[in-house]
RNA sequence: GCGGAAUUGGUGAAGUGGUUAACACACUAGAUUGUGGCUCUAGCAUGCGUGGGUUCGAUCCCCACAUUUCGCC
């Protein structure tokens, strides 16, 4: 096994979890963020200064690596961390969110699913089988189950065979793997307790070594049905996994994430935000194009130790924003990658003196401070 | 000094004797949750150089002035 879990604590008050990941020799604690980069680069941020955010695991993406450069070239490279010169663990997405973004319902099938391939129009055929090949080829450490992710608001008929098919997939993958990779299975079923309970047993009756929430925040459904999906998914899975919430997200999904039980996550958002010129702050969200930061010579944060933080002012920032100087951007992500991953060790200090949800009360009256304001 | 042309938001500009002056950029805000990397959404001239006149009605027609520009002396 490339990567072992073990469970270290568990909150007196809630659910959350302190857990270890051992990856080489090297210790990475839990609860955890993990930044994208889907094309084999966390987009902007060379290897160093992903590290330079304390980040743990990446994230890399099967659907688009495979159609660029090709499973093939980077297994030729010697494998992803050969390739991208990152030797920290690993994480590929199966490409099932891509079932969700670039394909219809007509497209999908007990074999597979149909895609247009985005850059030049060719059908192509991804498949479960398909999709572990591919990961074996790009040699993550993680890899994830061919997964369908409908809607939240798709229909419990719908969702329910939907989870039967995930669950017909997870079954051919699993047979399909052979190296020491770990895989990990997906939980699907929307906010139905009884979808996500029997999605949750019958995928660790499968046998996994961790296991995703899939199918949350994809439909700008409520964040109560998404808490409840959380709820309803770990409840029902084994204690000794990794639990792992895909696509979250937000600092308040990742906390409430956390109290219910969840160990990693993934967002784009820390990394697209910064290209937006958006910086997370304990105070809430900025916008650093706002003309308010045209003369705020301070760091966006004057407690953060990020490198933006560190040696640049909002100022400085919001000008390379403004001119669209890619610096700016880098500048950005590696604060936003830094203020989540800085969040989860936050969270593991609440986990051991059993303080989480003092820490969540301190947090949201902070963090949206200003919004509570504006509305008085 | 004489003659011609021009003058529309921060910018480049379209336009018409008749309801809310096109479009683009810039600017001002907002959005973004298993990333199709510069995207999407909204706002932004109570006014068309200034002053008069003609007209039911003028940014548009007429006159004067100002400014810019071209040519000539």
């Amino acid at each position: 096994m490339r990567l072992e879990f073990e469970l270290l604590k568990t909150d007196h008050n809630s659910f959350a979890r302190l857990g270890k990941i051992t990856y080489k020799g090297k210790e990475y604690l839990t609860p955890m963020f993990m930044p994208v980069g889907t094309q084999a680069c966390v987009k902007t941020l060379s290897p160093e200064e992903v590290k330079s955010t304390n980040a743990g695991i990446i994230l890399a993406n099967t659907y688009h690596l495979w159609l660029r450069p090709g499973a093939i070239v980077v297994k030729k490279a010697g494998g992803l961390h050969k390739f991208m010169n990152y030797h920290g663990p690993i994480l590929t997405d199966s490409g099932g969110f891509q079932v969700f973004s670039l394909s219809n319902p007509k497209d999908i099938s007990e074999e597979g699913v149909k895609f247009k391939n985005h850059l030049n129009g060719d059908e192509l055929l991804l498949t479960p089988e398909k999709s572990i090949a591919i990961q074996e080829a790009l040699d993550s450490d993680i890899i994830m189950s061919f997964d369908e992710c409908p809607p939240a608001s798709a229909s419990h008929e719908y969702l329910n065979e939907s989870v039967q098919r995930t669950l017909r997939w997870a079954k051919r993958g699993k047979l399909a793997h052979k190296t020491d990779q770990l895989l990990f299975g997906i939980v699907q079923g929307g906010a139905y307790e009884d979808l996500r309970k029997k999605s949750a047993l019958e995928t660790v009756k499968i046998g996994f070594d961790g296991y995703a929430i899939g199918g949350v925040a994809n439909d700008h459904e409520s964040k109560e049905d998404m808490y409840k999906a959380f709820s309803y998914s770990t409840k029902y899975l084994p204690e000794n996994k990794i639990r792992y919430a895909m696509g979250i997200g937000e600092p308040i999904d990742i906390i409430e994430g956390v109290i219910r039980g969840i160990d990693i996550f993934d967002c784009v958002s820390p990394t697209r935000l910064a290209r937006h010129g958006h910086a997370y702050t304990n105070n809430g969200k900025i916008n650093i194009k706002n003309a308010q930061y045209k003369e705020d010579f301070t760091p966006i944060d004057e407690q953060c130790h990020c490198y933006a933080c560190q040696n640049f002012s909002k100022a400085y920032i919001r000008h390379l924003i403004v001119c669209n100087e890619s610096f700016g951007a880098r500048l950005l992500s590696i604060h936003n990658i830094n203020f989540l991953v800085t969040l989860t060790d936050n969270l593991k200090e609440s986990i051991k003196n059993n303080k989480v949800m003092e820490f969540k009360e301190n947090f949201i009256k902070n963090y949206y401070k200003n919004e509570v304001q504006n509305e008085k």
